[in-house]
DNA sequence: GTCTACGATGCACGGAGTGCATCGTTCGTC
DNA sequence: GACGAACGATGCACTCCGTGCATCGTAGAC
């Protein structure tokens, strides 16, 4: 039994598929099947059954499957122990889209000087997405608002900030000096698609107030909100970070009166995987940010 | 990073010296000396400190070792536990001398007839060195008396025997029809050496009673201990099982009146190594094994 | 019935791991 | 203080295992 058989196999039974797991490893596709093959003949019997469209565990399979997950886990975990001298390394960071382009440039040019020999990885995806990735140990921490539906995670609040309502230049509600969330009910919203979690942030905010909003139109980016609110499409709620960086003055900004809305933001990882220095350094640059 | 080279790694590890090491792994030292270097290499500093004459593990090297062996455990239960049928396999039995060659042989036949595609191994130690071997996973299960210094260890009593006092066929005590452990007490002891736990079984009875057995002599079998008893070197006492056995007429075998010396055999087993069914099956015979 | 998706197999190549011979260094010993 | 033994490192050649390319076999899809 080799380590890479492990890896192969931990692929395919992912893919559900010999080639894409192929492809996926930079391997050709003959080349997996005999790796399979020999690990199969080596345990006396079949890891997958081959099905005419796709492969499936067996029992065998699905018994190694979580073994080779937790000793691959192990190796990269001792490896990166030993290896940790607290600068040099890697630390891959996630972030939702509504965070990653206002709140990370910052800390990241900060962290990069501060530690000129790391090596800083960002993905940018889903708080779904994300958390799957920081419990496949596929990314060390993911930043993201609360609530964390996730199990078998960390999560430390890193503050928490107010979601301001933005409107086109021209709305009868500008010129209102103070503008209470019942205000804002008559009009259509522009949110973000339901991936995002701002639009959950904003829906569930509005319930407590036993509103629901209207949303006429969902789009995949913040800025596509931004502009649409400009084109008078309807009204929406931005957080604070986002508003820093809005340069247009085809919309304004008004906060709410009264509870305001707002989101938390949060640092989460995964506890059972080795927390480098690097990695709490970074987690620690994050609690300090001005925000 | 391969799990050769972890095997190669531990195996330097305990023995403390390459060219050792080399010959336990059938392999020539250059090809060790070149399989750690690789591994040292890629972890970026020395796992080992090479002294003059012997080599010790660094700190990454003990962190390493730890981390090697949990990985190496895993694998092996997991491919144990996929292959587990019942009936092939292989199952590791220890015992110590003073119970193997009296107890086992009989337990060995049932359970090669009973599971005919089965491997036994045996392997004769002394208790320290059965315990030692059973937690580090080199033998399934341990046979020897009670008590079992060991943590992390789990034992199931089988069964309590008498020790009998063997004596010489001109001994005066031999007429006696009752023999208090007192009557014992004036005459030498012929015992087995210091390593086996028979010889403190019975200085630990005797100490019970407050008298403290003279051994004039030591030796490392219990067939010595008889012969030399035979020719009147001093007297002894010898485990039921062992008497069965002894067809001799040149010596006599005596139960001790009043509370009788005994011994507790234990089956030990580590509960952390995945126990097949047929090292659960081989268990079973144990427990219902006539003595 | 033909096409397509997908895993298995034949064959040749290249590189990693290995063994043999030997070197360099450091103690132990006379 | 010189010599020898113990021990790990290095040079070099070989071999075998894993790999890629080309191709085959089979079972659904259209």
């Amino acid at each position: 039994m080799e380590l890479d058989q492990l890896r192969y196999f931990l692929r395919v039974a992912e893919r559900g598929n010999f080639t894409r797991a192929a492809e996926d490893l930079a391997l050709s596709q003959p080349a997996l099947s005999r790796s399979i093959q020999k690990l199969e003949e080596e345990l006396g019997q079949p890891v997958f059954e081959r099905k005419t469209r796709s492969v499936s565990l067996t029992e065998a399979g699905v018994l190694l499957q979580s073994r080779a997950q937790q000793v691959l886990t192990i190796l990269d975990d001792t490896k990166a122990e030993i290896t940790d001298d607290g600068q040099s390394g890697r630390v891959r960071v996630g972030a939702i889209p509504t965070i990653a382009p206002y709140f990370l440039p910052d800390v990241l040019r900060q962290f990069a000087t501060e530690f000129p020999k790391a090596t800083l990885i960002v993905q940018e995806d889903t708080t779904e997405e994300l958390l799957k990735s920081c419990t496949q140990g596929e990314i060390d921490l993911a930043i993201l608002a609360l609530p964390v539906p996730a199990k078998y995670l960390e999560f430390e609040e890193l503050f928490e900030e107010e979601l301001l309502l933005v409107l086109p230049v021209d709305h009868p509600l500008v010129s209102k000096p103070k503008i209470r969330l019942t205000d804002v009910e008559p009009f259509p919203f522009v949110l973000l698609g339901e991936a995002h979690c701002l639009s959950d942030n904003i829906v569930s905010f509005c319930r407590q107030r036993s509103f629901q909003p209207v949303a006429v139109e969902r789009t995949s980016q913040l800025a596509m909100v931004q502009e649409l609110v400009s084109l008078s499409h309807g009204v929406s709620m931005i957080p604070a970070m986002a508003r820093k960086l809005d340069q247009s003055d085809r919309r304004v900004y008004r906060s709410i009166d009264g509870r305001k809305p707002t989101r938390k933001i949060a640092v989460v990882w995964n506890p059972y995987r080795f927390q480098s220095r690097l990695i709490e350094a970074f987690r620690d640059r994050l609690r300090g940010y001005p925000h």
